[in-house]
DNA sequence: CGAGCCATTGACGACTCTCAAGAATAGTGG
DNA sequence: CCACTATTCTTGAGAGTCGTCAATGGCTCG
């Protein structure tokens, strides 16, 4: 059970060091490590996209910008995820920091020939530009008809789902990102999250510990409140049918 | 110059009848032609994905539903579009055919079988994987932060740069969906469409004829308005920089 | 030509954004 | 180790955009 007030550096300490061959990450075999501070950029926007990264550690953000400053975030990586894969001859958004990052890199070329020496590497490839598009799906679901509440909802139960293999705690959430990240990636200002995850605290849906740490308490609630496709609702939620009211 | 007052069937006549070897296409060689009614569903969401498709006339729109009946629309297909190959094991969509469509189908196995005897596609597979990448990233940045003219004026753009290679006005944009389907793939309801398409005449940046047909009268009014990202600027568009008002 | 669906227009209200101030956290230096 | 500062987060009040509900108008097709 996760004690109140942990921090990010704590719940780090919780990850299992499963080290499992991590599908596309052989493919940067003894590729040289390189480390980004938080904040910095690992590739640029608008960039020729020469490069395909592995993440190691810590977390990226996924961003694009329009001309008068909007932010918004497209997605965020962690540990085992490849990017670069899905960009034909620009990068489609910069990559960012959000703490401190350890990652390899490999030439598009390099990464290619590489993958011709080992075809079973292929579907791996395939699927995961299927998840990819699949995680893009479900987030034009989320942005394009879900209030305030459903958008926390669903960002929490994404999140949950990442954090269950790695934390000890199947109902603690590492959020390693800022609010105002969490804003730009569900599309709301960062006072309509901080005021939404308030009320999900009161009604007792989840909990805060610390300015990282989310604690599940009604798994059920949060699931319902997320509003999600009616293909995949929860076998196991078949109860409490409060009728909800359209946003849309 | 396009009259006014012409319906799709008129616009259809315009077509160019380009019968190039449209890519994937040949995958589909011998496949029976099967056709589909307005309204008719071709593949429903959660279903297995068995099959693989290629539209050969007409227009389907892409959704998915809510459990409380909201609909979203994430995409729309037209002659030439490949659906299915970004499917692991169910449809993540249904597609519903707009007007009368035709298309071929294959099973997934005999798709892959195709594809291996003929490896030489197997780029042009990625890269259509990377487009739908791509426009599922475009199309979260609109859902996510801009506003509702915004929307339209992006929307009415791509439909445009679909259109001129169909349609002998380089400037007459063709829509087979309802302001229904259009509201939902923006985001919007159908009477904020209405509304924006509306102003947009009164600004003299369109001008609508008939149900379906729209000509654009001022492309970089278009442009601009419809706040495209920092990186891929019209370059050609460099004038009247009147700050705009932040949405978000 | 008429019926039905689709699109337009209007009035009102709600959800979220904006602007602003105060609280909590984390990091810094003494 | 504690105090201090800067950033981040929370909370509040007001405004604006878009959604909802309702009625009218116009296109398509039988």
């Amino acid at each position: 059970m996760l004690a109140n007030n942990l921090n990010v550096r704590q719940l780090h300490e919780q990850i299992s060091v499963s080290q499992e061959p991590m599908g596309l990450g052989v493919l940067f075999n003894r590729a040289p490590v390189e480390r980004a501070a938080a904040g910095q950029v690992v590739f640029f926007e608008g960039d020729r996209a020469d490069h395909v990264f592995a993440v190691l550690e810590g977390n990226l953000r996924i961003c694009r910008l329009l001309h008068d400053g909007r932010r918004v975030i497209t997605g965020f990586l962690a540990k085992g995820d490849i990017v670069g894969v899905s960009f034909k001859n620009r990068y489609l958004y910069s990559a960012e920091a959000i703490d401190d990052v350890s990652f390899q890199r490999r030439t598009k070329a390099s990464f290619e020939q590489q993958l011709r020496a080992q075809p079973h590497l292929r579907p791996v490839l395939l699927s995961q530009l299927r998840d990819e598009v699949a995680a893009a799906q479900d987030q034009m679901v989320l942005l394009s008809c879900k209030s305030a509440e459903e958008r926390l909802c669903s960002f929490l139960l994404n999140r949950l789902e990442k954090s269950a293999s790695q934390v000890a705690d199947p109902a603690a959430i590492c959020l390693p990102m800022t609010r105002l990240d969490i804003a730009d990636y569900v599309g709301l200002t960062i006072e309509t999250v901080s005021r939404t995850i308030t009320k999900l605290v009161g009604m007792g849906v989840i909990s805060v510990s610390g300015r990282y740490g989310i604690v599940v308490r009604n798994k059920s609630a949060l699931v319902h409140r997320a509003g999600e496709s009616q293909a995949d609702v929860d076998e196991d939620f078949r109860f409490d049918k409060t009728p909800m009211r359209h946003h849309h």
